[in-house]
DNA sequence: AATATTTGTCTAGTTGTGTAGACAAATATA
DNA sequence: TATATTTGTCTACACAACTAGACAAATATT
């Protein structure tokens, strides 16, 4: 079957846009992996019924935004190029983030209210029952989904936290709302799992794909932790740099 | 300010596409009531930066969708429109809304493994402690978000329930895939709230907007129930017609 | 070495998008 | 009633998006 019918002319979004993200969305759900051979520009042409000069755009784009790589005779690649993350005590993902990508952005997907379970209270260093904040959010990087976070406050201390970070996008930028202007990891600690399936779905990732999962303690400059992190991330889409 | 900086041209997105998206959006969120007269087309060309043929496209793109009705010489309108939401037996929320849109669909916000409650156990006529599976789903209709929907299934009965939703974005094709191809409304029982904080942020609500609250039991041809929904819906934007 | 395949570049023509200005038609206001 | 305001329609132009075809350049295949 062709894509054709799913490309929508005339709609406002260009052709090369519609395909660019369609493509995208392949590569980065894991379907084509990294140094894979796409087809050939005319085949992808017949594929979405379109010239092949509008194929071209979509991987000119493609390209641009370090995702693809094409070999004049041999064919378009997979570049995958890995997005440097660096893991220190100044990781900030709008800071990583800004130097690498056109265009990022932060979701709030839920939030809740809860009590900090032993594990929580300890990390957070409060009692055992603190009332929580747990905001759950999504990082966009140039349209494909990049991490997908838990990330708990003390209520008591931050009571506008969720508005301030539906307004800004940014955990940053909201802590500094609160009064917090500068913070630092305190700890990370990484490990690795294949990712959940509700993950997957917010993360835009096939099922068998793994994700990394790291735990990050936030200090304050009294050394007070101000907020806790549990992150899954894209594997295929990220690499950690722990600097030393 | 103006909003001039926010419009991106040559992204492959058209402005009056980027324009429509916005207004609509700030429509829906209430912060134009139905009935609330726009700024005059020249206003709004002056406030996006660009000319007033383009805003006309965009209003026109909003007036084909019911969104907006302009007069001559009066000005322009928020027409509102509600999308009319029958409930009754066959209430199916894609039937419904295929009728009324250009296009529609469901996505998984999050899901969950949980044991009944006493109130769960007994809509869905299971033992307190039972596992269930809850999918909490957000439908979209012409991009503007319609409901947010917690479901509730015997999670022995139906297995696959998330995966299969993740595919089709429809609970009644998820429950097709596990055998189920007939079911209908027991009961449905309504009322109205202020919506949630983390609410209003998926429905794309201002935080003072009311959402209803549906709840229904959904019973298999053998009147054994199969799942429990509890929806909140932008009252904004849905009219419910209980039919007799 | 000869040929086929695949990406890169060029020209030309059509359609879509956005700008600019003028004037008409309907309504509101003084 | 006269005037201003606001939406509706028209023409004209510039540029972006897409199509069509041809050929060059690099690589792979035979």
């Amino acid at each position: 079957m062709t894509d054709e019918l799913a490309m929508d002319r005339g709609s406002g979004v260009a052709l090369w846009r519609q395909i660019a993200e369609k493509m995208r969305s392949e590569i980065v759900s894991g379907q084509f992996s990294e140094g894979t051979r796409l087809p050939t520009e005319k085949d992808l042409a017949e594929r979405f019924g379109v010239n092949r000069h509008t194929v071209r755009r979509s991987i000119a784009a493609l390209t641009q935004s370090g995702l693809l790589r094409a070999d004049q005779g041999r064919g378009t690649f997979v570049a995958t190029s890995l997005i440097r993350y660096p893991i220190g005590p100044r990781t900030r993902f709008s800071e990583i983030i800004a130097g690498q990508s056109q265009e990022f952005g932060g979701r709030l997907v839920s939030s809740a209210h809860e009590e900090a379970d032993i594990f929580l209270a300890e990390q957070l260093d409060v009692a055992p029952g603190t009332m929580l904040v747990r905001l759950d959010t999504l990082n966009v990087v140039d349209g494909a989904p990049l991490t997908l976070a838990n990330n708990w406050f003390e209520q008591s201390r931050f009571p506008r936290l969720v508005a301030d970070y539906a307004e800004t996008g940014s955990i940053t930028k909201a802590l500094e709302a609160a009064g917090i202007s500068d913070y630092r990891r305190k700890e990370t600690r990484i490990t690795a799992e294949i990712v959940d399936l509700q993950d997957a779905v917010l993360l835009e990732l096939s099922p068998d794909q793994p994700v990394m999962v790291v735990e990050a303690v936030n200090v304050d400059t009294r050394e007070q932790p101000n907020h806790f992190t549990r992150a899954r991330i894209a594997a295929s889409r990220v690499k950690l740099i722990v600097e030393s």
